[in-house]
DNA sequence: GTTTCGTTTTAACAAATTTTAACAGAAATG
DNA sequence: CATTTCTGTTAAAATTTGTTAAAACGAAAC
């Protein structure tokens, strides 16, 4: 019977589960924890959810899209400031998939349409998170905040860049953009990725202005060779650390 | 029964199997785990398929076409996705090979019609595993993303070819060309295959395309005599390293 | 309300990457 | 050996990206 190897996807990860039905929500949750040895917590409401993200951390979330007090996409939303790399799984009906998708296909996000079979929910969970996991974590990168890169030591909240005992104030854009490439050490950062997320809207003008500040976190890190921004044509760019 | 001596390819190899009928399935598990010395893993449709591959980590693997819930070429796709170079053989009725192979006949696959004769697939599953395990995995290539080429050394993820001291930038679509020659180091890289995995269409165009950056390849290739691109009329490119 | 300063966007041109085109050479076909 | 198909190479056109400078914007200071 093919036994259970507990993978290396599943080594206690955490999953936030947010459904306002309780009798699909407590299913899920057993389900998830049974099946696919995930730790799940399960959030009954928008409110409750944006409460528990921000309280504890998760790998995953599950976001029903249709909620009584917030819905899914505005919580979704909310995720994305705070953690831009989290996988998040939207369970939403089928009408309603195209008109929001396009604007939040970013990320390491999915959809599943309701009503949709549990093991498919966790087919796609097992994908996300083995995507994520392949993506080297170090241990810097832990808070999100302050990253290493090569000689350089970045701080997203104070806008920081410094080099030996040198500071380099950075913009605000700068270091969103900054951000999303360390969050993505040498793998691909989408244009269409950064763009939404930092200007909502990844029309031509604004890939052009994003262009230019590529073109200055380049000069910001140019002391160190072993450090570089390299592009992917006609997908995005790459953060390489060697 | 022409003796048992355990080939190299046996040495406690992966096969993931997915087969709807029961009874065959059972049967085949059980006859590879014996008589192959194969670890086999029976998954009763596609998406547990799916789940299982990426679950754990296999060798080869042997996926019926007609199932319930997922094809066997969907999941075939799936997981050429996540590893483009693992063998698959693909179990079908006579009659539609003529129809989707064309599109599938990458990789290092094979077909097989049903109803077979279990020895014939047993001969399949050792002659691949041999082909495969023939390759030799430098301890660099491990990781998918450095590759050793004669003396020179590729890294994918920063688009590096380095020789001695000198370094060469490669564009991405170069990096993907090579990345998949490297990936079958002394074995046919089929056309169809670079295009479809590089190019998403394996039109006229698209093949024109590629013949330019092939030989943009070998012209990075060139101080070293021992490295060679070479053309397999009709089918496609080895990457021959003395 | 105006000035000032830093930030962001727009514009213009340069450079790199990819595709298309053109022609030449091999290999297969009959 | 003539013809067709497939491949190799080079150059050009088209597209995408890189860089710089000037214009527009917006918040804080005056």
């Amino acid at each position: 019977m093919s036994g259970e190897p507990i993978s290396a996807a599943a080594k206690g990860q955490r999953i936030l589960l947010v459904e306002d039905d309780p009798n699909l929500g407590i299913l899920l949750q057993d389900y998830l924890q049974l099946k696919g040895k995930y730790e799940v917590v399960l959030a009954r409401d928008g409110e409750e959810g944006a409460r528990q993200f921000s309280r504890e951390k998760f790998d995953l979330c599950i976001l029903d899209v249709m909620m009584p007090k917030k819905d899914g996409f505005t919580l979704g939303r909310e995720i994305r400031k705070i953690n831009p790399v989290i996988p998040i799984i939207f369970a939403t009906a089928k009408t309603m998939i195209e008109d929001k998708s396009e604007a939040f296909t970013l990320g390491g996000d999915d959809y599943i349409t309701k009503p949709f079979r549990i093991e498919e929910l966790l087919l796609r969970i097992n994908a996300l998170l083995k995507r994520v996991n392949k993506q080297e974590k170090t241990p810097e990168t832990e808070t999100l905040d302050k990253f290493e890169i090569g000689d350089y030591l970045f701080d997203y909240t104070a806008q920081l860049i410094k080099k030996d005992d040198l500071q380099q104030k950075v913009s605000t854009k700068e270091a969103e953009l900054l951000r999303l490439l360390c969050l993505k050490k040498n793998n691909v950062l989408t244009r269409e990725e950064a763009l939404i997320s930092i200007w909502n809207d990844d029309n031509y003008f604004n890939g052009r202005s994003m262009d230019v500040f590529l073109s200055k976190l380049r000069k910001y890190l140019r002391d160190d060779p072993k450090v570089e921004i390299i592009n992917v044509h006609g997908k995005g760019y790459k953060l390489i650390v060697n």
